[in-house]
DNA sequence: TTGTAAGCGTTATCAC
DNA sequence: GTGATAACGCTTACAA
């Protein structure tokens, strides 16, 4: 009906108290009178009063939002932390407001800035390369923020991600024990910390059980050319017995790439997957895979960011949670032949 | 260095100019002087000034931001509309801000009163179901907003979704050419009208070729309980030649049940999937499918939006989309003996 | 306990 | 073409 939002003038009036009062009664502030209290939230209610958040924030610099900038938006890795995130402050009177980088520092500068104008509580980003020179462009606003999945050397601030030595080393455990001892890591992009943080966990693995080097091959972040990549190297390589991805679109590359090889997963070569989604478990032969605990991340995130909003200045916590081993199908031994068999085109 | 952000006056100050000027120089709203605006700029490059929303959005009373409100953030489909439209008004200097209803009317409801308290410019609403009755709340607050995907009867905004009823035309075609002529169809919930529209186009289809009618199952609209849903359909009914998925997740759960009641695809059972994502191409037997054209869906969004956010009067807009079929390897004719097999246990 | 008033940063209106 | 000034809706001292 009305064109105008109405404000906080109008609820006073109609609860004939002073837009002060209004204020401390929705908003905890201040003691109130119970029974003026209730004729101001009956006002309210009646008018369908909403605090228009432009004031709130105006006067009190901090906006109650959290923005979150991811590389990927099409990436379900990276939806299913904003979705994390978002369910947990949901309920608690925060916003959020989301943007891609696109995998470009220029364009996850841009964002950020862009973001950075709504004066929000807290940030969440996902950097788009370990160098994260956006840094200094938050860091000179003083908002809490927390750098999840991809941690930088040196962080400043909070970061949670997962163990990802110790998930590099329980893939290659599996592997080293149902007998594997010719592998081939599907890396995303080497340049990134948490990828050569799980190579190193199976190179280490591997080189422990005296087992060969594997060879660690650069996919990249996009599904199609992870799959040719991977088809390509197959046709010029002899096969492994398996296959360790180390990410979600390299998963998916591998099994387009044995698929168009019409190569059987797990013989002759097994195939782990990284992350864990449905489509995974949706197969004739469902995919053993490597699983984040993207919740508990979405957790982590949150509370160190609600901690650091609420004045906590303890100095930056690092927060690791362990990835877990989902054994399916798509592992096991090797047949006795494959240890020699050689790509016979 | 400095613990507040620059403010307009500062940058006024160190260009020796008036507030105002600074702002007719930042937003081109009027014409200033070119040596006094380069002046400007300068400064503001200098400060490292970022105007500061708030302060726009109290005066303006809108605010550039497009709130976006979606039944699920794990089901990739939003996901992917959302990211569809933020890759749209990413670069047009408006933030996105999304929320989860969780496929719940209260929730729906709260959180779309959250988020209207910022005031946005636009409002993207994939409803949580056909009745819709959030749309009272959104009306009275004059704010432009388009529905998505899930059409409301009687829309009286701007709405954007595929038609429907040709993408259950295109898989009954599909089926009926290769000679299937006893289907399942996998439903999520017939409540909701882009279901029914997709189960009318198979239904009438089917009925024009003389075939006899689909059973339509009502899987739910998460992956676990369709996938259980079908696995006990198809122990308790004759098997199917063919199987119908009408959204992402039932395709998935029609991909566990023939997984786990080991029935091979596309023989004895051929599978068309809906949408389309990686992980469907990167199988043995790739699936056809039934592809929304998510980018232009996106696109259509934003384009009504924008145009209603900048003044259009026009009457409201139902723009509807096609979808295309993809064939790929997981249909194929039936096997001669399929046309009168029975669930054999 | 409640009311009053200042002020947050911006933009729009008005003089100049 | 430019500068002063008021106003947006809210919170929060401070006064009553």
């Amino acid at each position: 009906m009305s064109d105008k939002p109405v404000s906080i003038r109008d609820v006073a009036e109609r609860a004939g108290v002073s837009p002060g009062t209004v204020s401390n009664v929705m908003n905890g502030s201040k003691p109130v009178n119970p029974a003026l209290a209730a004729r101001v939230r009956e006002a309210a209610r009646e008018l369908g009063y909403q605090a228009d958040r432009a004031g709130a924030l105006l006067r009190t610099g901090k906006a109650r939002i959290i923005a979150v900038l991811v590389p990927d938006l099409d990436n379900p890795f990276f939806t299913s932390i904003v979705s994390a995130v978002e369910s947990c402050l949901s309920d608690q009177g925060y916003e959020i407001i989301v943007a891609s980088s696109n995998g470009d520092e220029a364009t996850e500068q841009s964002r950020l800035a862009a973001m950075l104008a709504w004066r929000p509580a807290g940030l969440v980003v996902i950097p788009c390369s370990d160098e994260f020179p956006t840094r200094a462009l938050i860091e000179r606003t003083r908002i809490p923020y927390v750098v999840a999945d991809r941690i930088t050397r040196d962080p400043s601030a909070d970061t949670v991600s997962v163990d990802n030595v110790n998930a590099g080393t329980i893939g290659a455990q599996h592997l080293l024990e149902l007998g594997h001892r010719n592998i081939l890591v599907a890396a995303s992009v080497l340049s990134l910390g948490n990828i050569r943080e799980r190579c190193a966990g199976i190179a280490e693995t591997l080189a422990r059980a005296g087992a060969p080097e594997p060879t660690f091959l650069e996919a990249g972040n996009h599904f199609e050319r992870a799959a040719v990549r991977i088809f390509q190297w197959l046709e010029e390589n002899p096969w492994p017995t398996a296959i360790l991805a180390l990410t979600n679109f390299t998963t998916l590359g591998a099994l387009a790439a044995l698929a168009d090889r019409q190569i059987a997963v797990p013989r002759p070569i097994s195939l782990i997957g990284f992350d864990d989604y449905a489509w995974m478990r949706a197969r004739a032969t469902p995919l053993t895979a490597i699983r984040q605990p993207v919740p508990e991340i979405g957790a982590a995130i949150w509370a160190r960011l609600k901690a650091r909003i609420e004045g906590d200045t303890a100095p930056p916590a690092h927060i690791q949670l362990e990835c877990s081993l989902k054994v399916r199908a798509s592992t096991a031994p090797p047949s006795p032949q494959d240890g020699i068999s050689t790509n016979a085109g």
